[in-house]
DNA sequence: CCCATCACGTGTAGCA
DNA sequence: TGCTACACGTGATGGG
C-alpha cells in the first residue's frame, strides 16, 4: 500500500543523531570539491533546520491568533484550547444571527412575527412591511393602546419596504394583544399601498418619517 | 485542503505495528509470576497507547471546531488554517465592536456623537439624553428639518434613559445640519428634565413613546 | 526543486 | 501514579 522504501532504507536511521556533529565539523560550504556523501548530507541537515524553524513560525502564528482571541472573549473558566474554539464558534454564531435578524433588511413579503425571547424573558417582534411617512407613529399608538413598553428597537428601510424589530417588556396581557396590534400596523400599511393614497382627511397632514 | 483522514483515521495502517502482537500475546495481566521486565515493558505499551489515543482525540476535538469555523465563514480565499483563526479572530472583534454600539445601553451623561462611517459611506449618529414620551416625534421632525434621510435605527431605553443609533443616507449638506438638529433634540430633552415640566399648553397632550 | 502546510507520535509538565 | 493538555520535531503532500 503506502511503500516508501527506496529513501529510507539506505539512509538507515541517521535521523539526527551524527548530523549535529556534521554541522559543525566539516563546513565545506564553500568548498566545491569534497566528498559528495557529506555535502549531499549538509544540504539535508539544512533543509531540516529551515523545515524545523518553518514549522516552529507556523505554530507561532497559529497560537498567537488563538491567544488574542481568547483574550477578547472573557471565557475565563475552560482555559482550555479546544474548549476555546468551541466558544468562539458560538460567537461567531450569535454574530450571524443577530446580525441576520435584521440587517438582511426587510423583506419582499409582508411579515409579522411575535414570539417569547426566552433567553432575555422579553417579548419580542418583528414586522416587515411598505413603507410610509406616519408608520412609525401609527406603531407608537398600536403599542401605547396595546399596553407594551418598548425597550428596544430596530427599524431599517430600504427600497421602500420597511423592516422593524422590537422589544417590549412582559405584561400580563401576552403575545396576543401586541400581534393584533402590530397586525392592524401591517395591514393598514398594504392597505394604503393597494388603493392609491385612500385616506380621507382626517389624517395629520404633517409627515412623521424616521 | 488538510485533513486527509483516508490513512489513520481506520484501523488502517496499524501505526503500531508490533505493540498490538505485544498487546495480545502476553496478557500476563492475571498471572502474577512473569518476568517483571516484559510486564513493565507492556505497562510502558500500554501507556504509550493510550497516550497516542488520547493525543489522537484532542487533535480531532481541535480541528473540528476549526472546520465549523471556517464553515460558517465563508472566507473562500486564506483557507490556510492560521489565516483562518486571524479572520475568526476579525469576527469576534467586529462583534464585540457593534455590540458595544448600543447595547451596552444609554451612557449616564449627555452624549451627542455624528460621525462618517467610511465602510458604508452613511453618515451616523449616536445621541443618549434623558428618555422622555414626545422624542422620538422631535426626532422625526428635526431630522426632516435637517432634510436627513434615516435609513436605519437602533434605540433602546432604560432607567429613563434612552439611547439611539441611526444611519443617514449622505447629502450635500453634510454633518453640519445633522448634529445641529440632533443636538436641539438633545437639549430639549435635558431642559424638560431639569425644569419641572415648563412645556406650556401648546404641546399636543397625546404622548408619543415607543 | 523549495517552500508552506498538515497530521502524527512523543517528551514533558501540571493535577487528581 | 494515571490523566490531560501542550510544544516540539518529523515525514508526507501539494503548489509555485
Amino acid at each position: 500500500m503506502f511503500s516508501i522504501p527506496s529513501l529510507y532504507d539506505m539512509g538507515t536511521c541517521s535521523d539526527s543523531y551524527d548530523i549535529v556533529g556534521m554541522l559543525s565539523s566539516p563546513t565545506n560550504s564553500d568548498n566545491p570539491n569534497l566528498s559528495p556523501r557529506s555535502m549531499a548530507e549538509a544540504k539535508a541537515v539544512a533543509a531540516s533546520i529551515s523545515h524545523k524553524e518553518a514549522e516552529r513560525r507556523r505554530r507561532k502564528r497559529i497560537n498567537g491568533h488563538i491567544a488574542t482571541l481568547k483574550s477578547m472573549l472573557p471565557n475565563t473558566i475552560k482555559t482550555d484550547k479546544a474548549s476555546l474554539l468551541g466558544e468562539a464558534v458560538r460567537r461567531v454564531k450569535e454574530l450571524k444571527k443577530s446580525a441576520a435578524e435584521l440587517e438582511e433588511g426587510p423583506s419582499e413579503a409582508d411579515e409579522l412575527k411575535v414570539w417569547q425571547c426566552e433567553k432575555t424573558g422579553l417579548m419580542k417582534a418583528a414586522l416587515s412591511c411598505d413603507d410610509r411617512p406616519e408608520i412609525i407613529v401609527d406603531m407608537i399608538e398600536a403599542l401605547k393602546a396595546a399596553e407594551a413598553k418598548v425597550v428596544r428597537a430596530e427599524m431599517s428601510t430600504v427600497g421602500g419596504r420597511t423592516k422593524s424589530v422590537l422589544w417590549v417588556t412582559q405584561n400580563d396581557a401576552g403575545l396576543g394583544p401586541l400581534r393584533r396590534a402590530l397586525k392592524m400596523v401591517m395591514d393598514k400599511s398594504t392597505l394604503e399601498a393597494s388603493s392609491g393614497q385612500g385616506l380621507p382627511a382626517t389624517k395629520r397632514p404633517r409627515y412623521y418619517h424616521l
